[in-house]
RNA sequence: GGUGGGUUGGCCGAGAGGCGAGGCAACGGACUGCAAAUCCGUGUACACGGGUUCAAAUCCCGUACCCACCUCCA
């Protein structure tokens, strides 16, 4: 069985066949970087992350490029409302992403352009357009180019829609931009310098006068730069689909590349019925989510819902998610921890069939961690039998780390770790004296007494548990209330 | 107006013609001094109304409600 994915040009789930045998070129659209993220934003990342891993692990050599768009009508405005030059807002967005990616453990990707920084590229790409008759510079001299709709026949069919069939314009339309276009429907593929509104370092040369790149270009230029003109998988929110797709498509075609052969995307994680809007407040930014649960646990929750499924955020669903991970690194620490050397990504055979055939249907995450439940289930029923289940457990950690949830995997902190070790250390110490004084009571048979003490440890948040070798202690996995 | 998607048991969340995914919660049982953890067991859920079929949550027709995109958006 091989790969299968679902296309979004064609609807349907069809066979995955690269370009070039064993390789395998993605671009995903990353952020505008112009606000913290929230859980909403992650979302697309880890969904494509999990695609990127099951390709590596499938053999693939993968070249993920993921861009970030850090120009743009709002990074601007923002600088402006905040005083500070807009490059130092997108820097510091930027950063905050990576910030939140790590947390989750989301892989940096092959490499991650910048629209500011291909302005050459981009202009070649408008220059190509105009030369073909499919783009062209307003006479009004506002500096900007537009991409000429009428003449590419094909435009629409990512989404498709008919050109005469989109929604009524006139509604939302600057008379002054409509003037400028041949038809409303036209998109700017570079937008003239404002001088009145716009700061100097937001204008860059070029034969139309000073202006920035529009939206969309960016992406078709860097996708051709770095995963040539024809490359395997185009990803991202669905909600790009159109405009942002439907336009990338279009210039690159009409630029007579093949651009991508498979669209994939990502649905919606929502809030009380309504996408996560930058106005919703903070308590979805992801430091704050991060408060409640731990990274590994807000992944878990992402990845055990399929990509295509539109998701209803909820903290409660959040807590049963994390609840549901624990079984599975509760099952991991009954089994001594293996000592194997840093775990290279496992190969497909390694790991159980079932896991695979519901990867390879189009990234089946829900059914894969179904399968992680039952080996968990069996590994523990190994151990009730006092048998070994060292390979029950390399089994789970294999599957585990395809979808970058490897409770071992030394990309979840390391600092945090070490810290977190001497403070265990610290408590361990503290609560062996106490441990010690109720096995004597339990000795004694002394019930009261060995329960008090238990009540006391459990009173500083800390769990006992009685196993055959003897008390263990664990903190307690308690969720905080409320939000 | 155009385009696309959704409605599954107390909750989350898969599946897409026949065998009850998985998790959380709950209830029984085993184990335990009692717990915890673990294991075993317990649910006749598929928005509504028709239809096709030996067989429908899954296909078809209709209805209701919800959502997304067509404007910046993961």
């Amino acid at each position: 069985m091989t790969l299968r994915l679902h296309d979004t040009a064609t609807r349907d789930v069809r066979d995955f066949v690269p370009l070039e045998a064993g390789k395998a070129g993605i671009y995903v659209c990353g952020l505008t970087v112009q606000s913290e993220p929230h859980v909403g934003h992650v979302r697309s990342a880890v969904n494509f992350d999990v695609l990127r891993r099951w390709l590596t692990v499938s053999g693939y050599d993968v070249r993920f490029i993921r861009n970030v768009t850090d120009i743009d009508d709002k990074i601007l405005a923002k600088g402006e409302a905040q005083g500070r030059p807009w490059f130092e807002i997108a820097y510091r967005m930027g950063r905050e992403l990576d910030k939140a990616l790590d947390a989750i453990n989301v892989l940096p990707p092959t490499y991650e352009p910048a629209a500011t920084g291909h302005i050459p590229e981009i202009l070649e790409l408008i220059a190509q357009l105009v030369a073909r008759g499919h783009a062209y510079p307003a006479e009004d001299g506002s500096g900007d180019v537009y991409f000429d709709v009428r003449s590419w026949p094909a435009y629409g069919e990512l989404t498709r829609q008919k050109v005469d069939d989109m929604e009524p314009e006139e509604t939302v339309a600057d008379p002054l931009v409509m003037a400028r276009k041949r038809d409303p429907r036209d998109f700017a593929l570079w937008k003239g310098w404002k001088k009145a509104l716009e700061p100097e370092t937001a204008a860059w040369p070029s034969p139309y006068g000073p202006g920035r790149p529009g939206w969309h270009i960016e992406c078709s230029a860097m996708a051709a730069k770095y995963l040539g003109p024809a490359f395997d998988i185009h990803g991202g929110g669905v909600d790009l689909r159109f405009p942002h797709h439907e336009n990338e498509l279009a210039q690159s075609r009409a630029a007579g590349q093949q651009f991508a052969a498979y669209w994939l995307h990502n649905a919606w994680i929502t809030t009380a019925g309504e996408k996560m809007s930058k106005s919703l407040g903070n308590s979805l930014l992801i430091p704050n989510v991060l408060e409640r649960v731990r990274g590994i646990e807000l992944r878990y929750y992402m990845v055990s819902a399929h990509y295509r499924s539109h998701v209803e955020f909820s903290f409660e669903a959040l807590d049963e998610a994390a609840k549901s991970f624990r079984r599975i690194e509760s099952f991991l620490d009954r089994v001594p921890p293996v000592v194997e050397e840093v775990a290279q990504r496992p190969s497909r055979n390694r790991l159980p069939g079932a896991f695979i055939a519901a990867m390879d249907d189009d990234l089946g995450t829900p059914a894969a961690i179904a399968v992680i439940h039952d080996t968990v289930r069996e590994g523990n029923r190994i151990l009730g039998a006092g048998e070994s289940a060292d390979a029950v457990a390399a089994s789970v950690r294999a599957m585990l780390d395809v979808l970058g949830l490897d409770p071992a995997d030394p990309a979840w902190g390391s600092s945090e770790a070490a810290a977190d070790g001497k403070l265990s250390a610290a408590v361990d110490a503290l609560v062996a004296g106490l441990l010690e004084e109720r096995e004597r009571a339990r000795a004694d048979k002394d019930w009261a007494r060995a329960d008090a003490i238990r009540d006391r440890i459990a009173g500083a948040g800390i769990a006992v548990e009685d196993t055959p070798d003897g008390p263990k202690w664990t903190l307690a996995a308690s969720v905080e209330e409320g939000s």
